[in-house]
DNA sequence: GATTCGTGGAG
DNA sequence: TCTCCAAGAAT
């Protein structure tokens, strides 16, 4: 099978059982990053009520650039990987104070962009500009990997070097766009990590793994990620309509986000224990304590986290208190906030 | 090159 | 419950 006939075939494939989606709709560069940005390592199903409300709260580069950090935060809300967001407006900024607002249109400029890699830049490229160049994210990964019978670790800077030089070899250079998303809608929909549909595939004459039985193995992935077991201790503290609320720094999980005061410890600590931790000045200061009732169990791509909350009321905003600040409940949905923290709001406050 | 960044869904 | 993954990028 030729080049030619790998991408014509595949693109015929793509104009029958392509998803509509809003994004394959525009040709502006602005909304297709937006869409690009959104979709890092994020299902369509879970990014695309996330792609809606970004096109309508920012609908130019403009209005991005110019939102306070939190607010794009506060949208971005739940898609977790956050920094995706703080990297986006960061760029929009860029491009509007150094561009005059126009897009950089070559993948060489897209890729020096902060939040933008070769698999965005080759993405906006192609999509709005129909430059030929390949992209390579996990779709292409396993369809390649499949058709072509490669057992190379995809893990490894040499397989993505293999599969990049072979993608762009089968690129169509007439319609890159459509190539590109033709592939990567190939794999999500019929060339899939589990049970792909091989009985009804267009290349199943041509398909290594299919001819060889090898469609479950491949691709090759070594990485295995290692779980790390977290213990938090939150304490709210709440004065009549107010809670006191954190933002959290850099160089830990949730950058930009807020959450309540917190105690990490090893293992799980009892009430006692916690109150001799609590640094902060109490002791002039009426307040009760109730403990928690339960654990939530939190989890990330590489963490496990054992989150409990303990509720002290207090009688009187404390005067000084470290990086806590006491919101009312209004100002609180307002604020960004990982998902952990948004479910123990819900489930005692809202 | 290995780690660190979320969250939700599938099997 | 466990594993893997989903239009990756930054450090």
């Amino acid at each position: 099978m030729n080049q030619d006939t790998f991408a014509s075939r595949l693109i015929e494939w793509y104009e029958y059982h392509k998803r509509d989606l809003p994004w394959r709709h525009t040709n502006d560069p602005y909304h297709i990053w937006l869409s690009e940005i959104i979709l890092q390592q994020t299902r369509v199903k879970q990014g695309l009520p996330y792609y809606q409300n970004f096109v309508k709260a920012f609908p130019t580069i403009f209005d991005l650039a110019a939102a306070p950090e939190q607010e794009v935060l506060r949208l971005w809300q739940g898609l977790g990987y956050y920094s995706r967001a703080r990297n986006m407006q960061e760029t929009a900024k860029a491009i509007v104070n150094q561009q005059n607002g126009s897009f950089p249109n070559s993948y060489i400029a897209l890729v020096k962009l902060k939040g933008i890699g070769p698999y965005t830049a080759a993405a906006i490229a192609s999509f709005a500009f129909k430059e030929s160049v390949a992209v390579l994210d996990g779709n292409v990964f396993r369809v390649l990997a499949r058709l072509y019978g490669l057992e190379t670790d995809i893990a490894t800077s040499k397989a993505k070097t293999l599969f990049s030089t072979l993608a762009n070899q089968l690129i169509s250079s007439d319609s890159p766009d459509l190539y590109n998303q033709a592939i990567m809608e190939f794999g999500a929909i019929q060339c899939t990590h589990s049970s792909p549909d091989c009985l009804l595939c267009p290349f199943q004459q041509e398909c290594e793994a299919f001819l060889t039985g090898r469609q479950n193995i491949l691709p090759i992935k070594s990485k295995k990620t290692v779980i790390k077991n977290r213990f938090f201790h939150y304490i709210v503290f709440h004065v009549q309509n107010r809670i006191a609320m954190r933002l959290r720094g850099s160089k830990d999980i949730w950058q930009g986000l807020y959450d309540f005061w917190l105690s990490e410890n090893d293992s799980i600590l009892d009430t006692d224990e916690l109150v001799k931790q609590l640094d902060l000045d109490l002791s002039d200061t009426i307040y009760t304590i109730k403990a928690p009732e339960k654990a939530y169990t939190h989890l990330l791509s590489h963490q496990r986290i054992e989150a409990r909350f303990w509720h002290i009321q207090l009688e009187e905003v404390p005067q000084s208190q470290e990086g806590l600040t006491f919101y009312t409940l209004e100002e609180v949905e307002q604020l960004p906030k990982p998902i952990l923290i948004n479910k123990y709001l819900s489930e005692h406050f809202f």
